[in-house]
DNA sequence: GTGAAAGCGCTAACAG
DNA sequence: CTGTTAGCGCTTTCAC
């Protein structure tokens, strides 16, 4: 490997360094003949110009940073985070940015890693996977003037640029078709209430029922932690109050949820009907098939960056805001396909 | 945020910007008293070292670089890729080092990451999920002289560091086991056969039946994808032979297999036999509970990390080898727990 | 134990 | 269109 500078391409395509400087970063101003003859010795070399050098000098280090707080990277039964990251990572790939990925997993690791982040000259804005109620970190990155982009609502969004998937309508709409379909007794497997995730999903929940007279009735409202041992649970907790439908914030916890009902001796969708949250890839293969959300997050992922890099070139302000739209997938445990009934 | 600079730390400390240095970077050769000085105008004025500007002077700039070719991001269905990250990530806080992600997910990406990760002045060293026949970009990268350890036993070892899991003998424990429980015919639905993973599966699951005096029966032998699906169209396929037990090379696999079983109206385990391989969290809870092998992903993620700045600090010569031992998990599929026989 | 000075390799005015 | 000249902010000899 080389260990060539800009000055030993110069000398030898007979230039000087600012040419070849030039030359490097697309900019005007060189004769094409030059150009090529600079270009040339490049490759015959295989000269890399050096990052740190060029970071240096620019102010730019064209590498963005990515936070998954430990809420985030202990879900990692889910695919949620390496959809996340497949999207961000493929919009680093397409503007030319470095990814550098930051997993905070426990209390020592968040205490070194505001220090190193927030370090000059390493990168050039932030994503930081949020939604949890008192952020720390977001207030402190926030404060620091780096640009920001938090993926997930923040529990205070003042001033703060941020993604978010539409979480209370996905849910409005979830719940709206069990109720055209003529449910009556519609229960919810909610998330921790300490996420907005969470809380958008219940709201999106109680907005359906009572947009439609219905009555919220907290017997058939029950809180899990997102894994399928949570939804069992819940569902457990659920069956005496008899609901005759459960939309559960999670796949993982709807499958949790399907366990328990068969368990019980009762039938999906016949006895309970079942819609879950994210449409996992065993969503479409579970016994019956899992009406469930479907959720853009690779897409979701990639626009964060974009966002992120209007920031960067644009300033802060205003802040920006992109919700992105659901889709609810029909399939068996929802009895839609099944039973008819009147809208 | 500050955009303080060595220089004026050591003006406000009335010292000269080579003894800030020396504080910051934890040299002897400091009077305690002035450490103490220096120590506090860096915490009340909230510097940070610039981190192009160190990297450019010391020439190393503290970071590895994790690259995941197209084969791997793809298989994003699997906890695989996550918790490998995680212990990446977590080696790499603990040795404060800073992770950049690579994922190489378009042709069109593999020719845009080559330069960027060959750089100079970026990386110290790169981490390579490989195994895939043919790798170029693992040549590449050797020719490059990076420091550089391999993820996953590459097809032509010469000269590279890597680290592994003896998929081998998991593999041969898994049959062993399942020849142990008295099992006759015991088919394999194994993985594709341009990875050095499905290779050796194939061979631990060849070994075990030859050492046993058994014969190697071509119609047990059938090629999935490592998907659900896969191991779904596998088994089907697998029936007309009549086996009595499968291993297959992967839990999705298994999973897929487990319900073309069911859907042919048999029974697990008592009229087939099923062991996975990974112990992903589904497989606990599917029906019957799967008999599988758990890999030490994320510590084999951790120790990777040690290689690596192992070879950064020593030099890539003796490339360094880690072998890593994986543990079989019985639960119910594999009929242990139900049905005895002489060992 | 501390300071002065020389770079690390590049970019970006500023001349010409 | 091209070259000269300052830095970017830090580390690291080398003196003292």
């Amino acid at each position: 490997m080389s260990n060539l500078t800009l000055e030993d391409i110069a000398r030898q395509a007979g230039v000087s360094r600012s040419t070849v400087s030039r030359v490097l970063n697309d900019h005007p101003n060189v004769r094409e003949e030059v150009r090529r003859r600079v270009l040339d010795v490049i490759r015959q070399t295989g000269y890399h110009p050096n990052a740190a050098a060029r970071t240096l000098a620019s102010q730019r280090s064209l590498m963005l940073g990515l936070v998954l707080p430990r809420s985030v990277s202990s879900i990692f039964s889910d695919p949620y985070f390496p959809r996340l990251t497949q999207g961000i990572a493929q919009a680093c790939n397409h503007y030319n940015y470095t990814l550098a990925l930051f997993l905070v997993s426990s209390a020592e690791d968040e205490a070194k890693i505001y220090p190193r982040i927030s370090r000059r000259g390493l990168l050039d804005g932030i994503l930081l996977q949020s939604g949890q109620i008192g952020d720390q970190l977001m207030d402190r990155l926030l404060a620091s003037n780096i640009p920001l982009v938090v993926i997930g609502r923040p529990f205070n969004p003042d001033g703060v640029s941020y993604i978010d998937v539409d979480n209370v309508n996905a849910a409005y709409n979830a719940v709206s078709h069990l109720i055209r379909l003529g449910y009556q007794r519609i229960a919810t497997i909610a998330g921790p209430d300490n996420s907005t995730v969470s809380i958008d999903r219940k709201e999106g929940y109680a907005r359906a029922l009572q947009e439609r007279g219905r009555k919220i009735d907290p017997s058939l409202i029950v809180e899990g932690d997102f894994t399928e041992a949570g939804g069992y649970y819940a569902m457990q907790s659920l069956l005496p109050a008899r609901p005759d439908a459960v939309f559960a914030a999670s796949d993982a916890m709807a499958i949790g949820a399907m366990r328990a009902i068969h368990e019980a001796g009762l039938r999906i969708p016949e006895d309970i009907a079942v819609v879950g949250f994210d449409d996992l890839p065993f969503a479409a293969t579970a016994t019956p098939p899992l009406t469930t959300i479907r959720q853009p997050i690779a897409p979701l992922g990639f626009k964060a960056v974009e966002i992120l890099l209007d920031l960067i070139e644009n300033g802060a302000q205003p802040p920006r805001r992109v919700i992105m739209d659901t889709e609810l997938v029909v399939r068996d445990s929802c009895g839609a396909l099944k039973r008819r009934s009147p809208g």
